[in-house]
DNA sequence: CATGAATGAGTATTCATTCAT
DNA sequence: AATGAATGAATACTCATTCAT
């Protein structure tokens, strides 16, 4: 059984673990991510690992989870503005700082969520889901009009999905058809026409 | 080195091959599919299965293939049929047809595309692509009004991919929180309202 | 999970498994008993070994099964001989038998029964045990008037487990205070003396 | 190296740590038993235990001294008495008492001396043995014609080597077929008689 | 004295692949 | 063409032991 890091040291150590899989899985891939190269990029023994994850699944959700978070501090804190904006500007502003983020650091969270799209374990894509749907619940009590729009929750639960897998898929094209900012504004617009429809449909 | 078979038995056999594959990823999952499991549910002797694929990624290649062409046999057909709708009615006919096609043999290929979704080698999706690039095109053929749309090619692909994750992550969904058909209705309306949109702002 | 052996080659590796087994425990104990020791010996791959056994405690149990029996196939065919003959000659005659297969191929079956003496999966005492319960029978069946003691059942336990216990124990000594000839001796003059006077104090 | 306990403290550590041991070995068994579990139980770090035991074999060499001295308290103030009993009550007075010892604590010394019973190191019975041939040789003394029984080494040897045994065989038994008094009776009246007949049978 | 973080050799087990029959 | 026995590199995970603090 893990043990809990109870002094300093072992808070980073769990950290560089976590970087280490990161670099790991973005060098390597899923597959070639074993816990020996883990340890070796964390500069760790083998051992130490299991000091403090009790499997490497473990070490995989903890990932995840450490991923998840940093997208949700970086698009927490813009909900207030991009409440405010047009919603072409808002899918725009959100979509290209998302861009960044998954960019950083030789592109270390992009190859993370490619590789592990497809599996529903170490892929909990969660938390980012309720954050744009808190987004999503925001602008519409910012923009009231748009609260009458008729099903609601498909269409921010389908728009949602579909931008996640879009925008990573894209950032995956070795060779892109179109620029991620084509695409980003190809998105807003259809989101936005949409609610423009729909409400000019209402009684 | 894999001979080609050139018999009527042989291609026999490969068949045998490729369907336990699919039987054993529906069974067992993608890990758990090994070349010895494949080769008791085709009812062969592992040997055997190097006699006609030169290793296992081969075998996921051959699947893949197999079930896009599947794919594809089902809505080439359909293409003349499809491309006389109206945009919603035609979307939502054509998924429903997919969702009947995965869903076929225990959701066999269903669980295939699940499984190897995150897989860019076991996973290629061009065929489908290239068939749905078809049916768009010859859709805006019979309606001559979409040619004039901007940024047809970045909304093309835009639509099929997100449609495509859209689909699958749909009907891998557990305990879904709105019905398939509601997931294509919205789809189409979508697309609908973005068309219409456009080419209302068309000069 | 383990093959069936279905060749004759491969009944011929399982032979030769179990025997890296009895000779791996005999060369360095039960605690350096690893699979890729017995490989080793065995002149097979550890991959090998997983054909046949399902995992190393599998190996152990066989271990156990193919000694008890060869245990049995010794004592069992002796019982009509042993029967006849009075109690101090039939418990040396047996005794020194199971001496001499003890001490076989370097005392192979000694050091296995010493070292799995404590663990109750590997060493299960069973068929022998019944065999003995068996020899026990038919002897008192040949000898009617011991059909008439008092707690045949709690004494011939008694006396089989200790026996054995007994025997196993002096034969690990390394300098043993006294021979396994007298050892024989003393048991047999204490199991006559016993049937004696509990004879002779029936009414 | 570990250092001689000098100290009050030092020595109360050392105990804490035994008795872990015993609980460890009570509770989870000997191969689960590692020195991370003894710590924990004894509410120390890993490395603590290293101040005082060179390894972990060097704990259970410590146990099984503490377990033997505890046995060999019980029995040793005891002789007085025996030797001036009959030889069945004797036995059984002995008997009794060594069962009550085993199931003190949960059974804690039983399930030491199960576990430990295969190996030769951990077990070393030498103690106890010593204070049995004590008592036996003081019984002769107590009752001086069993001092011209022959083989008085032999079987005095084969006696308490066949009851250490069959006593710790019986009471790790689950369902046993008879009771452990039933056991020690027939244990007792085996004695008995054959002191009785070997006496008998002199000139 | 005490600790717990770090270690890495060692273990059982898997599985794609080969090859003699 | 077909087979299944054999393989061994690779992998996740353990645990006694050390050592800096």
């Amino acid at each position: 059984m893990a043990r809990k890091p109870m002094q300093q040291r072992a808070k980073a150590t769990v950290e560089t673990i976590i970087e280490a899989g990161f670099i790991c899985v973005a060098r390597h891939g899923l597959q070639a991510t074993t816990t020996r190269r883990i340890a070796d990029i964390a500069g760790l023994g083998v051992g130490s690992i299991y000091e403090y994850f009790d499997n490497k699944e473990a070490i995989f959700t903890a990932m995840n989870r450490h991923f998840m978070a940093e997208v949700v501090a970086f698009v927490r804190p813009q909900i207030p503005e991009l409440v405010r904006m047009e919603i072409v500007a808002s899918v725009r502003c959100l979509i290209d700082g998302i861009e960044v983020l998954l960019r950083r650091n030789d592109e270390r969270y992009l190859k993370f969520v490619r590789a592990t799209l497809g599996n529903r374990e170490a892929f909990d894509f969660g938390p980012v889901r309720d954050v744009l749907m808190d987004l999503l619940l925001q602008y519409v009590l910012h923009h009231p009009q748009m609260a009458r729009l008729p099903d609601l929750a498909v269409m921010s639960h389908l728009l949602i999905h579909a931008s996640v897998f879009i925008v990573v898929q894209h950032l995956s094209e070795e060779n892109p058809a179109f620029s991620f900012a084509e695409l980003g504004a190809g998105l807003a617009r259809m989101v936005s026409h949409y609610v423009t429809m729909e409400i000019a449909a209402l009684p």
